[in-house]
DNA sequence: GCAGGTTTGTGACAAATGTTACACAGCGGG
DNA sequence: CCCGCTGTGTAACATTTGTCACAAACCTGC
């Protein structure tokens, strides 16, 4: 945890992930922000804070979640290298608040940018300010198919729908996951999720094992 | 319903509920935009139509829906003059489509910008840039307050949330609306909005007659 | 290999929501 | 005034999801 400077080091993952940034932009980026590192399971972001910067992907993987008063999460997507959380950002340039968080769901590495900074980057730099309406754009669509799947599916095409996603995010139709977590990023319970996965396996979709579910269709 | 070219009358319209554009921008949109009118009950947008311009709403109010393959539809949030959808600014400038539909409640008219000018006025004119930031983020909320309900909330309580709404919209404690409409715009049935309904009659919450749910809350 | 934690399986039941079926009330047009 | 349409009320039942209780399977450290 904590940051770390290391201008050279942000210029070579810059490159690496966000290859459609002019070079003038890397350096300016590489220049005015830091990189932060994050433990696996650290929060990013907590429901009610505020920004001082936005987050840009580099390493690793994480987790937006929105939460409700009682604290009840509820998992929308999942970020990697080279995604923006478009909340950052929006909440960023308009200095708000917003009730989701943000896990990493592996050593993660982030960039920071300072929301000072924001305004000279969009009107100055072409590809930022291609990148920012891409992020928004994504998200908006992302965030449309998850209310999609709890607005017209019923809790085993949600959970085939998740593991798809899961599948597409890991590159891997082994997937480590307990009935548990599923559970709770759907926000329903245990024991739905397990009924529900063996009569997915009686019908031949996925096999099941402790701690992992791998999917055959 | 058509197209009308009316230049004087745009910019009119323009001043009055975009009373934050600079003039320079207020001229320019009203030089090369048109003002469309739409009658009640019209569709603005259907599913996977592509878009030429987006839109901005300058009188009257439409409703925004999800839909999915089967023709069901979920209401997601409702425009008034000043809004845009976000949704035709974020399809329009990359050319995709989505799954949405958008249905006028009463007559009105809309101001058609052509996406060829979208560039140069994110780049040339400050408010406008401003305005399309704001758009995101104001819809965004609303969406992530969409997800809300349906993730977290019951049916009352969805209903309650939907009732609200509708009475800050209207500006009126009294909401002209049958249960099968609120029904089909939270993809329910009638039957169960009608029994929730009179269970709030009898806490007190509302009073039901035909046509007319009044807000006691 | 055994103790103790974690994960999964499952039955019984509760609660919420959806469906079917039908009665009736209000309203407008002829 | 009566017919027919639209909207509402409600009972009975089906289905889905959530909850509780508990057992078994599995894994890890000792």
């Amino acid at each position: 945890m904590g940051i770390t400077i290391q201008h050279s080091g942000v210029q070579q993952l810059l490159e690496l992930h966000f290859g459609q940034f002019e070079p003038d932009l890397i350096s300016k980026l590489a220049e005015h922000c830091v990189i932060r590192d994050f433990e696996a399971n650290q929060q990013l972001m907590r429901p009610g804070q505020y920004f001082k910067s936005t987050m840009l992907i580099v390493e690793g993987g994480v987790k937006i979640y929105r939460e409700d008063q009682e604290g009840n999460e509820f998992f929308m997507y999942q970020l990697g290298p080279g995604d923006a959380c478009a909340l950052s950002m929006i909440c960023a340039t308009r200095k708000e608040q917003s009730q989701i968080s943000a896990k990493a769901i592996e050593p993660t590495k982030a960039l920071l940018v300072p929301i000072a900074l924001m305004d000279e980057l969009m009107t100055g730099y072409k590809t930022w300010y291609y990148f920012v309406l891409e992020t928004y754009r994504s998200r908006f669509e992302e965030l449309l198919e998850v209310v999609d799947s709890i607005a017209f599916k019923s809790m085993d095409e949600r959970i085939e729908f998740y593991l798809k996603n899961q599948r597409k995010l890991s590159h891997n139709d082994e997937l480590a996951l307990t009935h548990q977590q599923i559970a709770t990023d759907m926000n329903s319970s245990r024991e739905v999720v397990s009924r529900l996965l063996k009569k997915m396996e009686q019908r031949g979709m996925v096999r099941l094992g402790r701690n992992t579910i791998t999917i055959l269709f």
